[in-house]
DNA sequence: GATGCTAGGTTTTTT
DNA sequence: ACCTAGCATC
């Protein structure tokens, strides 16, 4: 069905050539692929389904495969759709491809993510959605206030039906392709209003011409379903199309892919069923089951030879995965015979747990029989939940061992860049009521909340924007003159800035309207969070650079939510599973398998079986990020949400076999399969860290943080006139640790502090009844 | 608009 | 144990 096209720079590659110049006849790039690459890479007609097992090779077959298709001319770049689910694939996919094939890899201007793609074919084609093609891309932020207000407008208890929560469903919604007319009665929100909310915020999202995520791929499928002829141009132009991570896919990134594909053409998608962990955020196990239904006559291709991990690693996370049901199956094997058995530790608690592991860590740095150490950035801890990185942090920072957490809030969330881009919005375009609104008070400027209320309920009257009501209300008596003097300065400046804005770059812009709008001053002068905050804006600018156009900055990050920023130094990496894959370590760090904990209990209560294979397919990514060692760790009692609680080994624990690992307990528990029930009978017995107390009288004294309370907050003063300790709790009903410099409550005498704590006795000092009492109890964890 | 306090919530995360 | 939104009160 193709032709061949002239293709001058990739030719170049096509075919090696001998030291004489002589042609060998195989091309270069296909050099050095197993058998099982080879037919991944060389069946381009047809769909394909590629089963990429872990550290199989895959994004090297996935560039080589389209490095294949454009060096043999089989299509031009911009004929090829490329689709991944992250940025960072993106960026690396055409990173690679440009290291094969050279700058002609710029025309492939049909590779991205999902949503990106998305977002350039509804450029093209806005207004057959109603919207402009200048639309703006709402972040989560924005939607979770604009759906407040119809809350609110609604009469709905916003305490009991969160913005946030509707907005979860409105995404899940979505994600299963669902307009507000398709949507199925079933699915509700606030006891009926569910598709009247729905409908109200899609029909709000077109007056401000504005669009959520969802709403790219959503507007797309109306797109490409109801105007048949588009669909079928498009599917003409994609003449090869690649989807990486398939197993990720949710329903409506199906569905999209099936109107931009025919049943019969060149699809490649590439995944791995066993690495599908996203099912609670939409994605579809089953796309990826269902490949062979959905494409009859289609070819699978399995890769299974590892390249990355030892036999050991390979033995462990097999059998681990081999208890999950729902699997196409495959068989990882590696020639690899090198290396030692998993390491599972069971300790006492996950103090003992973060100490086992910093140890390791230094150990593992050190030269060892003529093997050099690793380094830091070998090794790697992760968790199943964020929750759980604090431990180590702490002890890492107590033994000075560099770390760096992956993750956590990301730059473009920040409250300070949101603020930023609020006042740029702004600038570029006076419509935009949701940046009006975010920073029309802020920093404060004497314009309440009444106020404001008063100007959007005006705008949306008079059917003009919030900008404009401002400069008719300035002329009026409706506001207080106080606030009206407030709001023409307002007007005034961003008048000023938006001339200004013609000819300033738009990085000095943005300088100069944090500073004249006493942006930065507002922060300069908050002592515990200002500095980062204002670093983070210097970063801001710095990003800013890089672009030509403001216009073109703020289209970037409304799709790009997070800035690539340096890898850093040598340090041990934290992060989370989730955030773990596709990366690998030669040392890596499994901590917390435990009941509840890993597999998490929620995830089993509300998913039951399907949420605990999820689960395990976690632990097999975790397990398979290793290249030389894996250590499993759990204990016996954790700190959970201040709460000491008892645990029990993970599942997982047991369903290692022991050919794979060497077990070991400080507490009594052997882990595998041998002895186990003599080990946990064992561990049954094992005595628990007592905790709880309570007593009458006393009443729980709200924790305060250096955070939310300025200097002169009651708390801040007990912090810094105290022993550096934070104030804590102490909950009768909950039972409390007590510490020295603590605060406490006594419905009798009031708040008082903990002054001295000996042994088992608690000297409490009491501000204003000058009252000093020894409380006898049992305390421990005494810091 | 600042302050003091309470209630509610806390898995995983991309775009 | 900790954080944050939001209420009541000054």
């Amino acid at each position: 069905m193709s032709e061949p096209l002239p293709a001058p720079r990739i030719s170049d590659l096509a075919r090696s050539r001998g030291p004489g110049g002589v042609d060998q006849g195989t091309p270069d790039y296909l050099a050095g692929l197993n058998p099982e690459q080879r037919e991944a890479v060389e069946t381009t007609e047809g769909p394909v389904l590629v089963l990429a097992g872990a550290g199989t090779g895959k994004t090297r077959v996935l560039t080589t495969r389209l490095a294949h298709i454009l060096a043999t001319g089989r299509a031009r770049p911009w004929e090829l759709l490329v689709v991944t689910f992250t940025n960072k694939a993106a960026r690396e996919m055409r990173e690679r491809i440009t290291a094969l094939i050279g700058p002609s890899a710029e025309g492939l201007r049909w590779l991205g993510t999902f949503h990106s793609v998305a977002a350039q074919i509804l450029r093209r084609h806005a207004e057959l959605v109603g919207l402009k093609s200048s639309f703006t891309i709402l972040d989560t932020d924005d939607q979770e206030r604009l759906l407040k207000q119809l809350l609110e407008a609604a009469n709905i208890d916003t305490k009991r039906w969160t913005p946030k929560s509707l907005s979860g469903l409105i995404d899940h919604w979505k994600n299963r392709g669902w307009t507000p007319e398709k949507l199925p009665p079933s699915e509700d929100f606030a006891n009926g209003k569910g598709h009247a909310l729905y409908a109200a915020y899609q029909a709000r999202l077109a007056t401000l011409n504005a669009c959520d995520f969802g709403d790219l791929l959503l507007h797309n499928l109306t797109i490409l379903s109801k105007h048949a002829d588009l669909a079928e141009e498009y599917r003409r132009r994609f003449r090869y199309i690649l989807v990486d991570e398939y197993q990720d896919t949710n329903v409506a990134q199906y569905l999209w892919l099936r109107l931009l594909s025919s049943s019969t053409g060149n699809v490649c998608c590439v995944g791995d069923d066993d690495q599908s962990i996203y099912g609670w955020r939409g994605a579809e196990v089953d796309n990826i089951l269902r490949f062979e239904k959905d494409f009859p006559g289609a070819r699978i291709v399995k890769l299974e030879r590892n390249y990355r991990s030892t036999s050991h690693i390979l033995g462990a996370a097999s059998a681990l995965i081999s208890a999950n049901k729902d699997r196409l199956g495959k068989t990882l094997w590696t020639e690899d015979q090198s290396g030692d058995k998993v390491r599972v530790r069971g300790v006492w608690d996950g103090e003992a747990e973060s100490r086992l592991i910093a140890d390791e860590i230094e150990t593992a740095r050190r030269p060892h029989a003529g093997e050099p150490g690793l380094k830091y950035k070998d090794m790697a801890v992760l968790v199943r939940a964020s929750f759980q990185m604090r431990a180590f942090e702490e002890r890492f920072v107590l033994l000075a061992i560099p770390y760096v957490v992956i993750g956590g809030p990301r730059f473009f969330e920040r409250a300070e860049i949101r603020d930023a881009h609020a006042y740029l919005r702004l600038i570029q375009s006076e419509d935009d009521d949701l940046a009006f609104e975010r920073i029309v008070n802020v920093p404060k400027r004497g314009i309440g909340e009444t106020s404001v209320q008063k100007i959007l309920q005006i705008a949306r009257h008079n059917g003009v924007s919030a900008m404009t009501a401002v400069r008719d209300l300035i002329t009026s008596d409706e506001l207080q003159a106080r606030t009206r003097t407030a709001l023409s300065t307002f007007v005034r400046d961003f008048d000023r800035w938006r001339a200004l804005a013609a000819d300033t770059r738009h990085w000095s812009l943005t300088e100069i309207v944090l500073e004249e709008s006493g942006y930065t001053d507002m922060q300069k002068a908050d002592r515990t969070t200002g500095q980062t905050r204002l670093d983070n804006l210097k970063e801001l600018v710095q990003a800013m650079q890089s672009f030509e156009t403001l216009g073109a900055y703020l289209e970037h990050v409304s799709l790009v939510m997070d800035l690539d920023r340096g890898a850093g130094d040598d340090a041990v990496q934290i992060m989370t599973l989730h955030g773990a894959k596709g990366l690998e370590f030669p040392l890596v760090f499994l901590p917390g398998w435990e009941e509840g904990v890993f597999p998490s209990q929620r995830s089993i209560d509300e998913k039951g079986e399907k949420g605990l294979e999820e689960e395990r397919r976690l632990a097999y990514v975790g397990v398979t990020r290793a290249k030389q060692d894996a250590r499993i760790s759990f204990a016996a009692n954790r700190l959970v949400y201040g709460r000491w609680t008892s645990q029990l080994p993970s599942r997982f624990v047991d369903e290692l076999p022991m050919a794979h690992v060497e077990a070991e307990s400080d507490t009594g528990y052997y882990g595998a399969s041998a002895g186990m029930k003599e080990a946990k009978s064992r561990w049954d017995d094992t005595p628990v860290f007592g905790s709880g107390y309570s007593s009458p009288g006393w009443q729980r004294a709200q924790a305060y943080t250096a955070k939310q309370s300025p200097t002169d907050r009651p708390a801040r003063k007990a912090l810094i006139e105290g022993e550096g300790r934070l104030i804590a709790t102490a909950d009768p009903k909950a039972g409390g640790n007590w510490a020295r410099g603590e605060r406490v409550f006594h419905q009798k005498f009031g708040y008082g502090n903990v002054r001295v704590i000996e042994g088992n006795k608690l000297l409490i000092e009491f501000e204003k009844a000058g009252e000093k009492r020894v409380i006898d109890t049992f305390v421990e964890k005494v810091t």
